[in-house]
DNA sequence: CCAAAAGTGTTATGTTTACACCCATGT
DNA sequence: ACATGGGTGTAAACATAACACTTTTGG
């Protein structure tokens, strides 16, 4: 009976992935060119229609893999976008999900089929998206606002290990000024968030920074 | 293109509500009794297919209140199911929401047409319910547990005030044994939450307790 | 030698935890 | 009078906030 219904007909569901990293200094969000219609040629988030033989979390796994090769994600819901004509022709109910991998995987995106595709844009400088995606990027902005302080997040960002100065500096961006270095350090240690690696980083014309790993 | 597809044909979106309260010292959740298939005669939570015409969370409002009546009630996205089988005849996307308001909305179902179809259960009273509205209450019991601590939660449970051992019972429910009541009481009264009102209530066989407003 | 950026410690304030006895009421 | 349940305070541990000078390096 619902197939029946205008009220209820062509309906679909749409997964998206706001992937984050951190790199040289920049939080950077990963877009796709996209190659068909609707939006043909406009960047977009990675993601697309679900299937009916698979979940979400299957959908945003497959397509993940399709358009960039990257695999092993660990993401997570951040909202649902539902606006009426989010979408053209048909409408489609928006499923935002985030997630945040180290820079390393710069370099893994380039070796896929799709590499002309698939870019990691600085978060200031995002350009106008297919549909509501950039509405979808200032939500996951503020989603990773309330994660930052989650070792998880660290872990996931930093797996080769960070300096102080450079977790300061993704602190900063992600927060806002106004963080006290020396109290940013010293959470971080007593937290039992970062540990000593004996290792340092050069720095040109100053001091080296230490190396730490997340705990 | 999408619409010839058979990976992509005939989807749709439920919009469901987890709604709490707490009366009598007992946290519940409002459920309906169905009157269609599938699932007919069984109890499931308020809430149904999304419309052409409308976002979800204007979905949730005409649904509770086609329902139940109640109205203006502030709800917030807590997860999304996408269990291929979660429906029975069609791939339907589940979106949960959760809401809590004040005991006195109990009395307010039952002016409505379908009262003998909407009712207040015991949180651990809920029985086999439709769909996996079971799975989507779980879900929404631990989101309430990440939330309690919010002052909005409280205003909306108490806007005619509430007495420490009343929360003391709730915060018992929620999170478990082992909150130490002298400590409780202090975090209330320091962190602002609540403040005295000049009112006692009365008890059985003991001393009266004191009547707080959520600050 | 100097500019740039990293490293470092103390004090005060607020928050959380642990812990046990007295008080008002109804029966 | 007594059982029931509510009310109350203090000290220790821990977390947060405010605040400025010294050190290492490259040019």
């Amino acid at each position: 009976m619902i197939l029946d219904n205008p009220l209820y007909k062509n309906q679909g569901i749409h997964a998206n992935l706001v992937l984050f990293t951190f790199d040289n200094d920049k939080l950077k969000v990963l877009l796709i060119k996209r190659t068909n219609e609707p939006f043909n040629n406009m960047w977009a988030l990675p993601g697309g229609a679900v299937y009916n033989n698979e979940t979400i979390d299957e959908a945003i796994k497959r397509e993940l893999k399709e358009k960039t090769a990257i695999t092993n994600v660990e993401f997570e819901l951040f909202n649902v976008f539902s606006k009426i004509d989010r979408a053209p022709d048909m409408r489609m109910i928006g499923v935002g999900y985030f997630a945040i991998i180290d820079k390393s995987a710069v370099s893994f995106i380039k070796q896929t089929q799709k590499t002309q595709d698939a870019k990691w844009f600085d978060i200031d400088e995002v350009p106008n998206l297919a549909y509501d995606h950039n509405e979808m990027i200032d939500d996951a902005k503020q989603f990773l606002k309330s994660k930052i302080w989650q070792k998880g997040i660290l872990k996931k960002l930093f797996p080769q290990g960070v300096t102080i100065p450079e977790l300061y500096k993704l602190y900063t961006i992600v927060l806002g000024e106004g963080l006290d270095r020396r109290n940013f350090r010293k959470k971080l240690l007593l937290g039992e968030i970062i540990s000593y690696s004996n290792k340092v980083v050069k720095n040109k014309g100053a001091k080296p920074s230490k190396l730490y790993y997340i705990q």
